[in-house]
DNA sequence: TATGAATGAGACTTCATTCAT
DNA sequence: AATGAATGAAGTCTCATTCAT
């Protein structure tokens, strides 16, 4: 294959190389699943040979793990945001899910991780247990405290506190699973949707002197 | 191959094999993806030969597709539960997600149709169509019909009726792609977080005299 | 491929197969050695496809060693032969050893297999063992048996008892390496030597009046 | 990779390079044949890289046939150990096969060769003369010339020369044939065996008194 | 109708060889 | 001189598809 940059020096190129091939390698696997991916696809991409793949990748299967870990790490680091949130409990709540809302739904990589991890996670379990530490649980976790503080505080009603966090993850996955699906053939307002569904999550969480619906 | 059932006529076999086979292919392609799964490994399940599943199905493709086409087609009809309904709006949006519930996320057949749409909607687009067309429009349709009406009718926040299907619908697909992930691993109690999901969201989509949070 | 014989039923040829393949296999094996042989070549000698050839074996691994397995089975039985063996210790040695040589040196498959069994035996060690325990050990056994047998009967010198068995299987060894070695290049008279061997060892190469050498 | 020895120089080492990588392939050829042999194997056993190689021998081809010459040619010389027997023909023929046992059984690198000329010959004819024309020819044409002089002196017998010679030479073929076959799995007594087959060829199995067997 | 032997295209993987550094 | 990244031909093995029985 032709040299793409003459600049590069080859001590560049080679400390590069995994990574991109790792890059590579997300695309190809979330545009066709891992069977129907072929690793000369892969190597195309980079305008190398498959040969040059098994350099750095013993096997396809490893290739796909290590990208899927790649991919998962390279995503913003979600506790850090999560840790940064100031406010009531619904405030924080809020910014919690517009942060989560970002880097789930509204992230292409991160997306693809899910649909992937859907696809393949028979094949690759430990897939899906890297996107559940890596994207739900910690969401999770942390609407859990907040749900827990804001009922124990008052601020919210005794009674929601059990499915809460559930309740208010779900626009996340909708908007989500929702992209994955129709790309942009249907294309929707996710920001817009989240909020309105913090919006009347919270309206309904929140304790009221009134009586319900 | 032996027989299975002895009482069962050559003429009955005969005209259930293609519905066999359909059902053998769904169990193999939701539980490996297309690619990974052998025309072969379909057959063995029904204690027959790749060869007869050519008799009835040309390629491998047309048989994903027509499995597709009837997986999404013998569920119950959301129609015509949903032309049941009756009560206040409210009533009845909480009777439609409860059905929808049921036939999507809480059905296995229905759910693994969303695995298949979301891992192979490149390589078919109808499934993806299919899918939404059977699961996804009528419950949609309906929920923005019902919300329409109670915000017409007062029962409902005016500002809320743009995005409050989807909002609705939400938890449904929070509970599928649950399930699709974690299996049986993580189990979640779907109706509860549906109930309490459509408790919330109404606290907040009903006309209220006292203020927001 | 085209259809060699019309008359030959399927079934008849399915039979066959397994047995051809691996008598096709031994060809090529012996020829080339394992590593260099394709699986492809030993489908070509057929007709058939390599396909077919992992109809019956599972890899190329196996088909190794099942072809070394058959191979070794195929040649006559040594030990039948052995046991009809008449006459003095003498006697039966010399036949013996003429049953052997027939078998062992004289019999292209079977020293094709003395080939492979230095050749591969690092890699297949089974391999090494079947041809001892088929090839080795009967004719060592029966002649270790005739020699205690012919000195305690007073007919052998008693010193010589002990490499006597290994000495007189020698040149059985010694006509084979050549062949494998030499082929048609260097043509021997196995058989002439074999007999002088015999001859020679049994009566003494030096001339009979006065001492010894 | 690091450098082995810091005393040895740069001029040093070059000078040695082609001979120590002969070594590091004689040992990979011996082990594991030609073809599944890897250059890579080679290089890796002396800390360099398959690159260096390519430096010194062109070709994978070329390496083995420059191996085999040298390992060939590295053994003792026979011919000027030949010329340097003395005493009876009885007496030099046992010289001459203690010799012939010490460098072509006995030694596990002629030992080797001739695993290498079994294997490889069909690929590499050359091999198979080289081993011929420096082991087994020396060997084989003193042996003639002694035997034929022991039958024009009267020291032997007159019907046995013609094939004397193949079968004197034949337990040194065994011994190797043996420990290549068995390793150390069947230890033998090599030089035991040699001793007495020396001797009962000389001086026959059968015992004296009388008349032949 | 059903079988399953056979095919052959195609995918993964290996490795001899090259060559820029 | 030495490296080792890169190539690409080649080999093992799989599997959708065909077709004679």
């Amino acid at each position: 294959m032709k040299r793409v940059e003459k600049k590069t020096s080859r001590a560049e190129r080679k400390a590069r190389r995994p990574d991109e091939i790792l890059e590579a390698a997300f695309e190809e696997f979330a545009a066709k699943g891992y069977a129907a991916t072929r690793v000369e696809d892969v190597a195309s991409r980079l305008g190398i040979t498959k040969g040059t793949v098994y350099l750095y990748f013993p096997t396809k299967e490893v290739l796909f793990q290590e990208m899927f870990r790649q991919a998962s790490t390279s995503s913003a680091d979600l506790s850090t945001a999560i840790g940064s949130l100031r406010g009531s409990c619904a405030d924080r709540i809020r910014g919690l899910l517009l942060i989560s809302y970002e880097s789930t739904a509204n992230d292409r990589k991160t997306r693809e991780l899910l649909r992937l991890s859907l696809a393949e996670g028979t094949r690759f379990p430990e897939a899906v247990d890297f996107y559940h530490g890596k994207f739900i649980a910690p969401t999770l976790a942390a609407l859990t405290a907040l749900v827990e503080q804001g009922v124990k505080s008052g601020e919210f009603r005794q009674d929601a506190a059990a499915h809460a966090p559930d309740v208010l993850a779900s626009s996340i996955f909708h908007v989500a699973v929702w992209r994955l699906m129709f790309a942009g053939r249907k294309p929707i307002d996710g920001k817009a949707i989240v909020e309105a569904h913090i919006d009347l999550v919270m309206s309904g969480l929140v304790q009221r002197s009134g009586r319900r619906y």
